[in-house]
RNA sequence: GCGCCCGUAGCUCAACGGAUAGAGCAGCAGCCUUCGAAGCUGUUGGUGGGGGUUCGAUUCCCUCCGGGCGCACCA
């Protein structure tokens, strides 16, 4: 790579120039400037200015000059005002764009190879609706997931699912009134109460009706002692239709989990942890808490009055249980940024009482889908489920289309533009959700991404054989085409920079700017029929090339590339 | 009140402490007698206020203003 080439040049030189610097290749930086006056840029010169207590121009000049001639590849070398500037050749671009149109896995590194690496997101209740939230939460882990791979580590997919706790118990009481006074035995009928409203009209009147919720604390206790045969059946069978229901979702929308874990599962682990360790945890008003206030944090409660343990002592339990039983080398937990506190008390309980699994736990928020009206409330009714937003999107999407799409092609095409408008800003944002303004299928969106790859492909069909013809490079002089050949460079380089940082935005703006080159050579140059043959195969080679990364790009977002959209 | 996050163009968002702060949408002006107009080209417009650190600040620190989330038995 150009890059790693320019770095070592330059560290060299800087070392033979000055040897007692302290520069070393590490803290070399060569990137590509965001204006256009060089392909690559370096600003080592202001470092050594401050160290050396001299003028960067200088110094820039004078590493300039002991670069001249020196990298292959590199024909000129320039600086202004501190910042050295490279310029590559079309030769050495050809020869990249050839080798890289031969490699299989272009874009993958192995900086992680070997590493096992747990990735917990998602994480829907079962007798509550998926939402836009979960797709929230299941685009970016899934992104997370997939990055993590192209940096050769072994991932494993964890959902983590309630199905114990308080929501259970309102969503069954909530069912069981309302079947009360329905009297119907339609399966249907008993799904939507299930699943929807049964939990909203418990939530509701748990707040405002003593009675109600003492009902509803009684179910709870049930449901941890199955004494009752009735709600053992209600809930059975609310479970299994939440389990079918997600897994259709996880479908659609491309996610498998390799690892599920219940709460019912973590419960008795939960208070085992908590009662083995009463120096941490202590009695209060009847509940055990940990005092946070210690280590600047705030009390939280683990173990209820009632004796059962909350979201914060069956998170502490699952978190120890993923290293028990797959001894992962990280893992990673994305959640709403609503729990980023608790999240805090939590990782300090880890740190006191399992370190070792603390030190691998890495916890990642993002922020909220909102409605213009405020926060979205599963209590209240005032939520927009995953189903019915790609259905809207894909309504949206005929009023664009030119012709007859197929229904799974819409689909993918709908799924696309929600999940790129939620990768293409940064995680931990709030995503205010006003359907016809923020779902762009036009622009910078994800329809833009996949007809441009349709586009390519398309060229691609249309040429046929004359792919496989000698290209003849060389002929690869036009701007947009050694434009567009610079920015293919880049992938391995935005894939693992996004994979150590986490940042989904990266690979969605190299992408988006992929396409952009992309068309734009595409309008510059016309490369079918052409009579110089071996021109033509260049130019075919560079629309495959792209077409391929493109789609590559797009994958690691989650996002599917058909052939014709 | 305390803690955490955020404030960038009319709107929605980018920008490892680097050069002239980038896009899309909306607006305006163009491009379908050759490969897909869900496209391309051009254009108008911006860092909440005030200090500080730095060769250099949207980025780091302080402060004020404005918004979000959290602050004990829901998750």
């Amino acid at each position: 790579m150009i890059k790693q080439d320019i770095k070592k040049a330059l560290a060299v030189a800087i070392h033979e120039l000055w040897p007692n610097s302290g520069l070393a290749e590490t803290d070399i930086e060569v990137v590509r400037p965001n204006n256009n006056q060089a392909d690559y840029a370096n600003s080592s010169a202001f470092v050594l200015g401050k160290r050396l207590s001299s003028n960067p121009a200088e110094i820039a000049l004078k590493i300039a000059g002991a670069l001249k001639g020196k990298i292959p590849g590199v024909n000129k070398i320039e600086t202004a005002s501190g910042f050295i500037n490279f310029f590559v050749t079309p030769g050495y671009l050809h020869e990249e764009l050839l080798n890289i149109s031969k490699q299989e896995h272009y874009g993958r590194n192995d900086s992680l190879k070997g590493k096992t690496i747990m990735v917990e997101y998602t994480d829907p209740n079962p007798f509550k609706l998926f939402h836009i939230g979960h797709l929230m939460s299941n685009t970016i882990g899934e992104t997370i997931a997939r990055l993590y791979t192209a940096s050769g580590a072994k991932v494993l997919r964890v959902n983590y699912q309630g199905d114990v706790g308080m929501h259970v118990a309102k969503a069954i009481w909530g069912a069981q009134q309302s079947l009360k006074i329905l009297k119907s035995g339609d399966p249907a009928v008993f799904r939507k109460i299930l699943l929807g409203g049964g939990y909203m009209k418990g939530a509701t009147e748990f707040e405002h009706n003593e009675q109600a919720k003492k009902e509803i604390e009684e179910i709870n206790t049930k449901l941890y002692d199955k004494s009752d045969s009735e709600i053992n059946k209600l809930y059975k069978e609310g479970l299994s239709l939440s389990f079918e229901e997600f897994d259709r979702i996880y479908k659609k929308l491309g996610t498998k989990f390799d690892v599920k874990f219940l709460e019912s599962e973590v419960a008795g682990d939960a208070l085992k942890i908590i009662k083995t360790h009463p120096d941490i945890f202590k009695e209060s008003e009847g509940a055990i808490v940990f005092k946070g206030e210690d280590y600047g944090l705030h009390t939280r409660v683990f173990i209820n009055s009632k004796g059962l343990p909350v979201y914060e002592a069956k998170e502490l339990a699952v978190n120890k249980k993923k290293f028990d039983e797959y001894r992962p080398d990280l893992s990673v937990v994305v959640t709403g940024n609503e729990i980023n506190e608790y999240f805090k008390v939590l990782m300090k309980v880890m740190e006191l009482i399992i370190p070792d699994v603390a030190s691998k736990t890495r916890h990642i928020s993002h922020g909220m889908m909102r409605l213009p009206s405020g926060k979205m409330s599963s209590r209240t009714g005032d939520v927009i489920t995953a189903d019915s937003f790609i259905g809207q999107t894909k309504e949206k999407l005929k009023e664009i289309e030119s012709n007859e799409t197929e229904d799974a092609t819409r689909e993918a095409v709908a799924i696309g533009a929600i999940k790129y408008s939620i990768l293409k800003q940064s995680p931990g944002r709030d995503i205010i959700f006003d359907f016809d303004k923020s779902l762009a299928v036009k622009g910078d969106s994800g329809p833009y991404l996949q007809y441009t790859y349709a586009r390519l492909k398309a060229i691609l069909a249309k040429a046929g054989e004359a792919i496989s013809q000698n290209p003849d490079m060389a002929k690869l002089t036009e701007e947009s085409e050694l434009n567009l050949i610079k920015h293919l460079l880049e992938f391995p380089d935005v894939i693992k920079e996004s994979s150590e940082t986490l940042s989904p935005q990266h690979v969605a703006l190299y992408d988006f700017e992929l396409a952009n080159l992309a068309n734009n050579f595409y309008e510059k140059v016309y490369i079918l029929n052409d009579e110089d043959a071996g021109r033509m195969s260049a130019r075919l080679l560079l629309v495959r090339v792209s077409a391929e990364v493109l789609s590559h790009g797009l994958s690691v977002l989650g996002i599917k590339t058909p052939e014709r959209i």
